[in-house]
DNA sequence: CAGGATCCCTAATGATACTG
DNA sequence: CAGTATCATTAGGGATCCTG
């Protein structure tokens, strides 16, 4: 029972009442290594896996499609799959994804002012 | 030679030329299980160390220590020590931390609409 | 009071090979 | 093409004890 949310980012569930956060809770669902890369790059439309695979090359397929997974089980990420062989598999941002734009925007102009 | 920056959490600090996005910088200054909840709670103005652990009771000090001078060392927090017995040292955010006000607002807005 | 130093554990990430 | 499965690695976090 209880089978709490079971959502990514781990560390970043353990929230206890005191020190929760909503800062900390929407860095459960952006943090990590490589979903800010992600929706970064759904931001501009909608992709294949093949071709988020190539815009990430460094990027294993495995840490791929777990975040995906992960992206897809929070809510941020929409997967529409074409029944056809070879498959056709596409990954858009869901309404709650595209609501992160501003907090992007906000760091992408935090990060010009102050990086290096 | 090189030394690159040495900064904190490291696995975002191996970016590299394609991966790289502003989004994943700012990440490696307010990532992490505990940097959020330390720059939320200095928002409100300087604390003392103990002021911190008492604020923030789930952290051990090994990680509020280590946190602090992370911060320290990226310049998103000042050290203030006197030099007094028993030792008085206050930590309040530098211009670029007070500067991360509407990442961390975005955020905050952010989870109160997306949140369960 | 404000730390430092150790030892330890697990979550997170990665490499590689395989499949409908 | 779009994934699974398995094994190995490592970094982040924590417990505990010690000190100027």
């Amino acid at each position: 029972m209880t089978a709490v949310k079971e959502s990514s980012t781990n560390h970043l569930n353990k929230l206890d009442a005191i020190t929760a956060c909503p800062v900390s809770f929407t860095l459960t669902k952006i943090g990590g290594r490589w979903k800010p890369i992600i929706i970064f790059n759904l931001m501009t439309g909608g992709k294949r896996y093949g071709e988020l695979k190539r815009a990430i090359p460094t990027i294993t397929e495995k840490m791929l499609i777990q975040n995906l997974k992960e992206l897809e089980a929070d809510n941020l990420v929409e997967r529409i799959a074409k029944p056809v062989i070879p498959p056709h598999v596409e990954y858009k941002l869901s309404e709650a994804g595209k609501a992160l734009s501003p907090v992007m925007k906000s760091m992408v102009d935090w990060a010009r002012k102050y990086n290096v």
